[in-house]
DNA sequence: CCCTGGCGTTCAATGATACTGAACAGCTTC
DNA sequence: GAAGCTGTTCAGTATCATTGAACGCCAGGG
């Protein structure tokens, strides 16, 4: 358990289960989502109307949607962080000259959140999107950010989120996540063998700000079959190091 | 006034009402939100501290700032909108062709959203960015989504929205606006001559599926220097109607 | 060293208000 | 034509969001 004690706004809650649900289903009405959710149609049709008059939610024929107002919201929160300009060309770049997939990413609550995220011409076609989360234990991205994070704060995120097991290789246990963020402190990159997702590999770097504080990170991830041990050991590292390198001068210089 | 009449839900309200000042002074502490907005300390402390509590919010050294949780949210429903795919390299490709600034926007409760927007390299910086909303009646983006829309849903948009004068070229007359979409409809260009912004010309179309209904707009927008009668009138056309070309087939064949 | 002024936070009382479920209206379908 | 599905409205009640004062904390200055 996180903490959620009593003190909360409990319509602001439901307000944004009620957007959550229509963001997962991409639209939906009035009573498929009542019955969803379990609340009865007024509340929820009193929230869709006050969400729509303040233009967060868009209904058409009887069918709500997410508005892409919150696009005004989640870009500019996004092109705040100091990393995104500088990280998102290395970041296509990456992705062009190897072809897979590569992403940035920064943490929040304990979570990693992806900024930006670019295909390769032989990209696999996973789950990543810009705004989604990850365990931060169960990723490249993930375990460069928490290996440069203070330790009273890995044990923080590790007490409000645990360690899930996210595959049969992901770390569930925190000395061995400890042993793990040492050797990552050392080399320097992070390496995800499956831990995250079944057939995927991916190879991390943490980008730091100038008084040593962590930024957020970048990676790039492939199919297992495809990153044999060479390419996943030392070609890819060196090009997340070289774009690590890029990244870190522009930063601290601008 | 718009409508706003009483069923509302108006802790949700309250709280959208935190987030876009928020947003607007990207970060900000309790007591100075409270009295910007004039509420008391206590209630934005629970407002925050419940959007805190579902990640929308991050707090920071007593600092509140918009959560990139919403990205998820914004780049969601643009994604789901069909004409982002398509219109997306279009836009890019006419922003390195020209050099200038070109954008693509959908209408949203009577008003443009930019979904995305591309510079070129002497394209001029102003305010428009990812989530940006606009007036339609003031922009050639706008323009061509007004003219491809029936005329009953034109005048709902006009009388929620009204006209209001952004420099002293908008249209601000109901007549004159009809007799510009017809023009517009005609030549299936719309042009937008300083009406948004002074010093600013742009040249936009519409986008539209294969039942007739507008799927959005692209332009490209430019200083007034820059863009004298050729280029305006007959160069940046003929980019903005091969764009479109391509998007249209693209839209209907996918 | 204490005291003032700023901050974010807590608390208990109260009155507004969000929730509720049944009834309504418009639609398609059988 | 009626049954079943929508989204929508309504009025009463108990919930719960709101409130302002009090608290704890830190920095600065007398």
């Amino acid at each position: 358990m996180t903490d959620s004690g009593t003190p909360a706004v409990k319509s602001v809650e439901t307000a944004f289960r009620i957007i959550e649900a229509l963001h997962e289903r991409g639209g939906a009405g009035v009573t498929e989502l009542a019955s969803a959710l379990s609340f009865p149609k007024s509340t929820v049709h009193n929230h869709l109307q006050t969400l729509e008059r303040n233009e967060y939610v868009v209904k058409a024929d009887d069918t709500y949607r997410v508005g892409c107002r919150f696009l005004e919201l989640g870009a500019h929160a996004r092109d705040r962080r100091p990393i995104y300009e500088v990280a998102r060309p290395e970041v296509d770049r990456i992705a062009e000259e190897t072809g897979e997939l590569s992403g940035v990413v920064v943490e929040e609550h304990g979570r990693g959140v992806f900024l930006h995220r670019a295909k390769g011409e032989r990209a696999v076609h996973v789950d990543t999107y810009a705004g989604k989360r990850i365990y931060l234990h169960g990723a490249a991205l993930g375990k460069a950010i928490l290996a440069h994070l203070p330790e009273e704060r890995v044990d923080e995120i590790v007490d409000r989120h645990g360690l899930p097991a996210l595959t049969e290789n992901t770390i569930t246990d925190r000395e061995e996540l400890a042993a793990e963020l040492a050797a990552v402190r050392e080399s320097g990159i992070a390496f995800d063998d499956e831990e995250r997702l079944e057939g995927l590999r991916s190879v991390g770097a943490a980008i730091t700000g100038s008084n040593g504080e962590v930024l957020g990170a970048i990676s790039v991830a492939g199919p297992t079959t495809r990153l044999r041990e060479d390419r996943f050991r030392e070609e890819l590292p060196a090009a997340v190091r070289s774009a690590v390198n890029v990244i870190d001068l522009n930063v601290t210089y601008s």
